[in-house]
DNA sequence: CAAATAGTGTCTTTTAGACAGTATTAC
DNA sequence: GTAATACTGTCTAAAAGACACTATTTG
């Protein structure tokens, strides 16, 4: 190894964990949704039993990425050891690498994200070095004083959740296999203010045409009206839609 | 520090620069272009006149990154050090973390891309441990064998390119300031085939009406036909276009 | 004049967007 | 019946897509 170089102190993984709760679920109405994000409090001691460093704050979790680990393995398994929650899909997103982020030395933080359904996260459980776990809404936490830089990292997280979630088909994270339009809706209602998107009639309209969606074949469902609802679902699909063909 | 965990034996930063060549410019046509990316041959002997690793190998610009230094301010030095290009405006798009990626042990790469116009790429001149910088067209770049796992972070730059220069104003990289509506077809197809953008005359009404592209004006050319040809400019905006509310 | 690029005119078809109306069901 | 959600009918205005035509300039 060339030793010009400076070896980082540490390599860390953080995840940012996002789901969408139903704020109101009442029979035979669309819910009312909202988009939230999971945290740890950080503990007064390690699992080793010294003073843990940030303790008492709000933090994503995370931690070292071990021998023979990449970053998404520490990513899973420190979400795992933290919070009990395992096997869930989440994306890279950015490094967060700035020399003094981190009073313990330069410690490079990988940034996860994930989109997960609300059921997933029941069985959270605060452990190892996490004193707690909860869900926060988004807005709340950007107004928080968290750990580290970690208000930074979730911002940016934000940003890509609210593009991913309008430029891909990432909706059906949060929705069952077979859905209604109106909750579908209600999702894409935690990100945008469209028109076109929260305007009934329009986007009832709408998702018949769209190429990524198709009718789950004569199948409706009571939970959203008494009438009873068509019920739809997504197509995998990689869909590029270019600004230079969009209509304004 | 914990030492549970390992310390990576190295953080690089590799940076893929992207440019469009002019392969056609004749007196009064529209130009013929095509996507390009620098790669560096690696030296035999490193600087300190050791025997270099994957010497003789094309590769991403790149190396370690030092004391005190971030992977964007890294990737800035070294693209300086070894092709002599300097003040470029790169993006983070990936971590390369897996171990066993490089033989020297637990080297985590931060994979940047640029998008550079052609002008800013005349200057190189390889320097440092690269004996020579180039240009290779990026289909046949794919084809061919590179250091270390080079072909893997240039095959998903690709496709961030891809969508990049589809789903934002990223094409104004590669045009001057004032470009006419050809100009802006010969660069985006370069990575698409879209008929929509393709096509001549639907491309030339369409593009008066796009909120991210202006008139200049009053203001002809006659660089791309003997009539001469208006000119337009991008105007600075963040667009996310949703792809609910796409017509297909 | 010919040739080439850059447009515009015009027509047809599709889509958006708005508003009102209908359908179905629980209670 | 009432009230609520989920649609559909219908109209208008805008946009897409295709094709032919015009405009301008060089040589």
């Amino acid at each position: 190894m060339n030793q010009k170089y400076r070896t980082p102190d540490g390599y860390t993984a953080d995840i940012a964990v996002f789901t969408i709760v139903t704020e109101k679920r009442e029979v035979f109405k669309p819910p009312v949704m909202s988009l939230k994000i999971m945290l740890i409090k950080r503990s007064e001691l390690t699992a080793e039993g010294t003073a843990n460093i940030e303790a008492g704050k709000w933090a994503l979790p995370g931690g070292f990425v071990k021998e023979s680990e990449n970053g998404r393995e520490a990513a899973q398994r420190e979400l795992m050891e933290e919070t009990g929650i395992q096997n869930i899909h989440m994306k890279h997103f950015a490094v967060f690498d700035q020399p003094g982020r981190d009073p313990r030395g330069w410690i490079l933080s990988n940034a996860f994200y994930a989109l997960v359904p609300e059921h997933l996260l029941k069985s959270r459980q605060a452990n190892d070095d996490a004193a707690d776990v909860a869900l926060f809404s988004v807005t709340e936490v950007l107004k928080s004083e968290l750990a580290f830089d970690h208000q930074e990292i979730i911002k940016q997280a934000l940003e890509m959740v609210t593009k991913v979630m309008l430029q891909t088909t990432a909706a059906k994270n949060f929705l069952p296999d077979e859905f209604t339009y109106s909750e579908l809706q209600a999702v894409l209602s935690t990100v945008t203010n469209d028109s076109a998107i929260l305007n009934e009639q329009s986007f009832a309209r709408k998702i018949k045409t769209l190429p990524f969606i198709e009718l789950a074949d004569g199948k409706t469902t009571q939970r959203t009206s008494k009438k009873g609802t068509k019920l739809y679902r997504f197509i995998d699909m990689d869909i590029v839609n270019p600004i230079y063909t969009a209509r304004y």
